[in-house]
This record gives C-alpha cells, structure tokens and sequence, in this order.
RNA sequence: GGUGGGGUACCGAAGCGGUCAAACGGAGCAGACUGUAAAUCUGCCGGCUCAUGCCUUCGCAGGUUCGAAUCCUGCCCCCACCA
C-alpha cells in the first residue's frame, strides 16, 4: 500500500516535538505499526489526551497500524513523570473498570474493523500480571543503570531537597514501560512508540532495551506540550479537566471549550485536534485573521472536535443548547428543545410549592442551585450586576422568585456573568 | 545531636499587644470594553446579616492580659548551617 507521507503530515500540522534519529526514514520503508499508552488512572480520557490519540489517527490514514495500549498493568504502578508527588495507588477493579471505559473511547478514533490497516488494542496486564519477580528482575532490570537513572529529571525533581522523594515502585516505571515497548516488538514487530513530550525519557528507555535485548532498532516520536497563549493549563476549565466522557464533560460543555478557544490558539488547535486539509485550515486562518468577531475558526474547530467525541447527535445537542442560551431566545421553544438543554447543561430542580405565594429568593434560590456558594456571594454578584434571570439582569437581592417567573411555568434560567448557565426545573 | 530561621486566608508574602477578617501580589468571581477571544481598567474576594453588628480564622494545646496573629510555656512539622 501507498503510504501518505506520515511525516510530512506532522510536520505541518506543527505535532512533532522530538523524533528518534532514522525513525522517518524507517516509516519510509512500507507499511508500519506505532503504539501510544494511555494508562487507566481514571474512567475517562480527557483532552489532554487528545494530541497523541489524534498522532495515531494520522498514522492509521497514512495506511500504518496503530496499537493502542491500555496500561492495565502500569497503571497500577503509577508513572511519576511530570508528577512532583508520590500517586495514590489504584486498585486493580479500578483499573480494570478504568481500562474498559478508556478502551471504549478509543473506538471513536481509530478504525478496529472494516479497514486493511485496523487499529489494535492490547493491555499489558497481559504480561505484566503474568511475570514474576525473579524474571523481570533478571530479564529486565539488569539492562538498566541505576545509575543512569537518578539522572532523570523525573526522578532527580523527586530527590531534590524541595522533592517529596520517590517509592521503589514508582522508580520502577521506567522498566514497565520499557517492557511493553519490548514485548510489542517481539511478539507484534511493532517499532514505534510514540507519546507525550513528557513521554520521551519512558521511549528511549524502551529503544534501548530493544537494542539490548534483541538486538533490534526501534524509535520513538513525541508530541508537543500544549499551551495555550495566556498561560492556562490546556484542558482545564473552571469546572476541572474536560473530559470525554459525556457524564463527565457534557457535548454542551466540551463544545463551549472549543469555542471559547483564544484567537491566538485556534490555528495551533485546528491543526492538531481535526483532520482538516492544510488548504481548509489556512483559509479557516485567513477568515479568523480577517474577520476574528465572527469566529468561523473556533465554530468549525468545536464543531468537528464534538461531532468526532459526541457523534453527530451529541454536537446538535451542543449547538441547540448554545443557540438558545446566547441567542436570547428563550420563547417558543418545544419540549424536545428543553429536554436537550436540561439534559446538557447543569440543572437543578425546585419544588413547584416553593414559587407559590411570596416565591423564593433571589440569593436562596442562586445557593440552591449551586450558582453560587453562598449568599454572601450571591448578593454580592446581584449587587454587582452579574445575575440574569432569564436572561434579565436582577439588580435586587430581596428580588422574589415566583412561578410567574418561569418560562412557561416549567424552567428558570439562571445565568451568572457572561457565561455560566444553570437551569432550574419546576417540578411538582 | 547542636545552633539559627520559619509555620498567616486558594497560593506567595507583610503584620509582631488594641485602629486585624488581617497590607501587597497572584489565582478566582463579577462589571466596563468586545466577538461567549486576548489585553486593559474597575469592583469583589471567611460565614451570617438590609445594616450597625455578630460568629469562625493567623501550625496545635494551654497561659499572661481589659484586650493576642502579635507576649509566655509545651507539643508537632518544615528549612538553613554545623556535627
């Protein structure tokens, strides 16, 4: 099969951080298969995640194999780079449980059937559950320096005065890792492994047990750290990391994400996170330099980003949800409407009994809902003109809240600042 | 083990007997400007209260005092230098 040329791809695309020597020119030589880990440490991926997933959806269009691996047996031990504290362990239900749920989201990537090239998806606590000490120890530890090793900076940051020292298991990693990396290529051929730039010290130490166990190449690539232009942690919002999993992050919310990304960033994102054509993506950049109010480039990032994580569905929930809260247009909406919102954006519910008569308070109310998280906060927010009731501003805190006040007697729409959105259901 | 320096709100950091819910900076929240962007400017930023005010908070436990984050005693934990 003809191969795309992968690297020039990346290359592009801007998603190359570090490359082993040769290991282009190995691509080169017909049809390849590259792994990336992702270790269970919780039930979900989140977008964090998201750059290498996208590295392994090149790779697979490119006519390569990808192999997802889901560190079953890893996660158990915890990886420390990039961690200045020692993990709480997890116990094995969890990372199984986790494993499942992760393995699942992958699907939404790669192509595991229905293709010449499908995506493979294998745990190392397959082998790493099997192994005994004796022989890892033997096998494996051996080819290792620990010597060499306290000269990781991820190790080296632990043991610093300021560090929080490091366990044994811990320290270990690098010879999990380096493992699976080595087992892959044996038992599958497979030669690559890519990751994270955090990532890099854990591939090499896989390159070279491959070279000293069985005498063979392999290489490793690395993607970029994300950052955004104004210096917030990619991936995080208020509301904690983005997730993929929609009982975590909504669509609403994931698609809100992406569309609130900067105008510096949105370029750097198109590039990485959608498989759009150099061609698409530098017109999408010319629009947003010409025109940034219109935003055109953020639209089409979250909209292909949510139709990819939340399918076609999940995406018009989305951008339902969006029209109607910054539209304004809360009249005539249909049930199925409501229904969608409610389902999508944080809600609440209220008794119907507590709107009767003199109704409920503002500020009570704005608690209740979790809006605010007290009613100190919550005067203050009104007071400062922060509070919308159905997309009205509410310039009083002893403002009551009566079942007049509900949008066809069944929801209210709080609203705190520009763009944090909660809905209480009338219930009863 | 010895000597010295520390532990203050989400983080950093002032305060060192009353005027301290505690300066200042960062983070966060809101407002203005905008484009659901960035930057900038403004306000807020322990809880209750319309408010006067009240309650909880300055490592922990006691004590001195009309009154303590500030003084004393004991304990715990960090850091620096020495051994």
């Amino acid at each position: 099969m003809a191969s795309v040329p992968l690297f020039d791809e990346y290359r592009w695309r801007g998603m190359l951080h570090d490359v082993t020597e040769g290991a282009e020119a190995a691509f080169a030589e017909g049809p390849q298969s590259a792994y990336v880990g992702f270790d269970p440490t919780a039930a979900s991926l989140h977008v964090g995640h998201l750059l290498p997933i996208m590295g392994l959806v090149h790779l697979q269009r490119a006519g390569h194999t990808p192999i997802a691996l889901v560190g079953g047996g890893t996660g158990l031990i915890g990886d420390p780079s990039g961690k200045t504290q020692e993990r709480q362990l997890l116990t094995r239900e969890q990372s199984a449980e986790n494993g499942e749920a992760v393995r699942a989201q992958l699907s939404a990537f790669l192509d595991f059937e229905g293709v010449p090239n499908p995506a493979r998806m294998v745990n190392n606590l397959e082998w790493l559950g099997t192994m005994q000490v004796l022989d890892f120890l033997r096998d494996v530890g051996k080819h290792f320096s620990v010597n060499v090793m306290l000269r990781r900076d991820t190790v080296r940051r632990r043991l610093e005065e300021d560090g929080d020292g490091i366990s044994y298991t811990e320290f270990s990693y690098l010879l999990l890792q380096s493992y699976d990396f080595l087992r892959l290529y044996q038992d599958q051929g497979c030669r690559f492994q890519f990751g994270g730039s955090d990532q890099w010290g854990n591939i090499v130490g896989g390159t070279d047990l491959i070279r000293r166990v069985a005498g063979g190449k392999a290489w490793g690539v690395t993607f970029p750290l994300i950052t955004t232009t104004s210096g917030v942690k990619f991936g995080k919002t208020e509301a904690g990391a983005v997730w993929l999993d929609p009982a975590r992050t909504s669509p609403f919310r994931f698609y809100q994400f992406w569309l609130r990304t900067e105008d510096a960033d949105v370029g750097k994102y198109l590039r990485f996170f959608t498989l759009m054509s150099r061609a698409e993506v530098e017109a999408l950049d010319a629009a947003a330099a010409e025109h940034p109010e219109r935003r055109e480039a953020q639209k089409a990032l979250a909209e292909d980003v949510t139709r990819r994580v939340h399918g076609e569905a999940g995406l018009a929930r989305a951008r339902t949800a969006s029209d109607v809260l910054f539209g304004g247009g809360l009249e005539g909406l249909g049930a199925d409407e409501i229904a969608d919102i409610f389902a999508d954006v944080p809600s609440s519910g209220v008794g119907a009994a507590e709107l009767d008569g003199e109704g409920a308070g503002i500020l009570d109310l704005l608690v209740g809902a979790g809006v605010t998280s007290s009613r100190g906060e919550a005067r203050r927010s009104v007071e400062q003109g922060g509070i919308y009731l159905n997309n009205e501003r509410v310039t009083d805190p002893a403002r009551s809240v009566t079942r007049s006040d509900a949008v066809e007697g069944r929801f209210l729409v709080l609203r705190k600042g520009k763009r944090s959105y909660h809905l209480v259901r009338v219930e009863g």
